[in-house]
DNA sequence: GCCGTTTTCGGCCCGACTGTTTTCAGTCG
């Protein structure tokens, strides 16, 4: 990597990561582990690049779980694209045990192990030794874990797959319907990062109060989705069902739900500060409760979550926001005060329609939004350049305009019609309609949805090219990424995040859950610089319309509050800010 | 390796489960 190249948060995350991976494979002190992990996710967690946190001379130690030696070695690697501490450790413990550490029931020991009496150098041949049988000769090892490797060792891959957050919905809607039915249990809810309403699901939690156990885990094993049970114990049952994706349930009693809800939520960073908050108070936080240091007997709170964070001095912590990001920060009371909620948004700013690509008229969009609520919609289909979607050119939009005009007074008192396009931002730069025609639209976000493979500079010049248009209102998935599918086109998000402010546009937080563009560190940056974040489905039919809902929760782990987004204004509101924001013609 | 209204040294969250042990290490979350 030369100079020229951007290393992402992502990219030295991964190499702080991999250093982990391989102090751990090398016996390496635990925390010196910890101390790479956790500034991997320090990293990972920071909504501007650290390469430009240091053109700009900031100080990266001051960051939370960056010391000395960290912000070092993030210095050399974005300066050289290599960390020479884990160049050496590459020379001395092949990265591809890395991979046979993942195998469940395997750990960097055991890896280690393999890899020194058996020649085990990567997933290959651990498969190899386990098949010729000398893996259950190993002391430490046996019958059993060779069995359970060769079992696991195709589902490496496959476990790194995450779900979506409506198929993660839809997996916990039918595994609520099948404990519905199971008498023993009195209360049911789903923890994890489900709860904190991650983009993606690794595995799902679910967390049970039963007298019974027994009859709950029994009823749990029914599940007709259910491939493999990996572990079952007393009040902790772990399933894997169909492909790769893992279940797990935890049985408690009712008078400690409250902390087991808390813990099981997580995240584990979240949690680690909540309890070493709790052990400098003289407390101790666990899955059963807060107790008072060396006295086991009775716990003094965790019946429900409240009480757990109250005993820590902490008000109740929304989900979303246990990251360890903002939520121990000074300001915390007055940002769970104006935490936007899904009940918050009054209207939705980008759907399709049969004009293009939708599947529903506006007319049954429009229905759709009444019955959902909403004051106001913008229809916004696509422009021409998209011609896989068929979209409308100069003339075709104003006759789609001409049409909405004609049946807006119909909705009159119930829903505010608004003229809208999603108009291409042309890889020359150019909006894809006339001038002339976008200065007659209500409502007009730009797109980028060709061209990705364009040189960075490019791509911001494009995207703030359109925020500058005076016709434009909003970028729409800013970033262009598909979640698991494609990533992000190379721009700038910070220059992208200063035009949007300079000109007073808006950023799209698209709900779709395919695509959370911006996500939500790239959220928080742009709410942070004061842009104006507007949340939209890109609906494509009426049962899009629900997806808002996952929009919203990337707004809440970005802190965002009800007032920096655009579509909780009323519709009258919203009305004025159009006027506001329409530019002089001419 | 990080961090500090008890600490610049000496801590670092805590418990369940499995497989291999004969009292526990490793793994997992």
């Amino acid at each position: 990597m030369n100079s020229k190249t951007q290393m992402t948060n992502d990219h030295l995350a991964n190499l702080f990561e991999e250093m982990a991976d391989l102090l751990e494979l090398s016996g390496e002190n635990a925390f010196r582990i910890r101390a790479y992990r956790s500034g991997a996710a320090a990293i990972q967690g920071l909504n501007q690049p650290v390469q430009e946190l240091l053109a700009q001379g900031f100080d990266l130690t001051t960051i939370d779980g960056i010391g000395a030696t960290l912000a070092e070695k993030s210095q050399v690697a974005i300066e050289t694209g290599v960390i020479p501490a884990l160049e050496k450790l590459r020379a001395e413990v092949p990265t591809t045990l890395r991979d046979v550490m993942r195998v469940p029931g395997l750990g960097a020991k055991k890896a280690m192990k393999l890899h020194q009496e058996l020649g085990v150098m990567d997933l290959p041949s651990l498969k190899h030794v386990c098949l010729l049988g000398k893996v259950a000769e190993l002391k430490g090892f046996g019958e059993k874990t060779q069995q359970s490797i060769l079992q696991n060792i195709d589902i490496v891959a496959k476990a790194a797959e995450r779900l979506p957050l409506d198929d993660a919905d839809r997996l916990a809607e039918s595994l609520r319907t099948h404990f519905s039915t199971c008498k023993a249990i009195r209360r049911l809810d789903f923890a994890g990062s489900y709860r904190r309403g991650k983009e993606t699901i690794g595995d799902l939690d679910i967390l049970v109060v039963s007298q019974s156990p027994e009859t709950v885990m029994d009823r749990f094993g029914e599940h007709p989705d259910i491939a493999e049970v990996l572990a079952r114990g007393d009040t902790k049952m772990s399933v894997r069902i169909s492909g790769a994706f893992q279940v797990d349930l935890r049985v408690v009693e009712e008078a400690c739900w409250g902390a087991a809800l808390q813990y099981f939520t997580g995240s584990k960073e979240h949690n680690v500060h909540v309890r070493s908050l709790a052990k400098s108070l003289g407390l101790k936080v666990s899955e059963y409760g807060v107790f008072r240091e060396g006295d086991d007997s009775m716990p003094i709170a965790g019946k429900d979550e409240e009480s757990l964070y109250q005993a820590i001095g902490m008000p109740w912590i929304p989900p979303e926001l246990r990251e360890n990001r903002y939520e121990f920060q000074e300001d915390l009371k007055q940002r769970l005060k104006d935490l936007i909620e899904t009940s918050d948004i009054r209207g939705d700013l980008h759907m399709h329609t049969v004009y293009t690509d939708g599947n529903d008229t506006i007319e049954a969009m429009a229905q759709a939004a009444i019955d959902r609520g909403l004051e106001y919609i913008a229809i916004t289909d696509h422009s021409k350049r998209v011609s896989v979607a068929r979209g409308l050119d100069d003339q075709k939009v104003l006759e789609q305009w001409a049409h909405i005009d004609r049946i807006g007074p119909e909705y009159k008192d119930r829903l505010l019609l608004l003229k809208g396009i999603e108009c291409d931002i042309l890889e020359d730069g150019k909006l894809d309609l006339s001038d002339e025609c976008l200065a007659q639209a209500d409502w007009v976000t730009a797109s980028v949805h060709f061209g990705f493979k364009q040189s960075r500079q490019e791509i911001t010049d494009r995207i703030i090219g359109a925020i500058a248009h005076r016709s434009v209102h909003a970028i729409s998935h800013p970033s262009g990424r598909l979640i698991s599918r494609r990533p992000a086109y190379d721009y700038d998000l910070t220059a992208v995040i200063q035009a949007a402010k300079e000109y007073g546009k808006c950023l799209e937080i698209n709900a779709n859950p395919e695509r959370l563009d911006l996500n939500d560190l790239q959220a928080a940056a742009a709410a942070i610089a004061g842009v104006t974040i507007v949340i939209n489905t890109d609906a494509h039919s009426i049962a899009n319309l629900d997806l808002m809902k996952y929009g919203v929760q990337v707004a809440r782990r970005a802190g965002i509050a009800k007032k920096q987004v655009l579509n909780t204004k009323t519709a009258k509101q919203m009305l004025g800010w159009l006027k506001q924001h329409k530019q002089p013609t001419g």
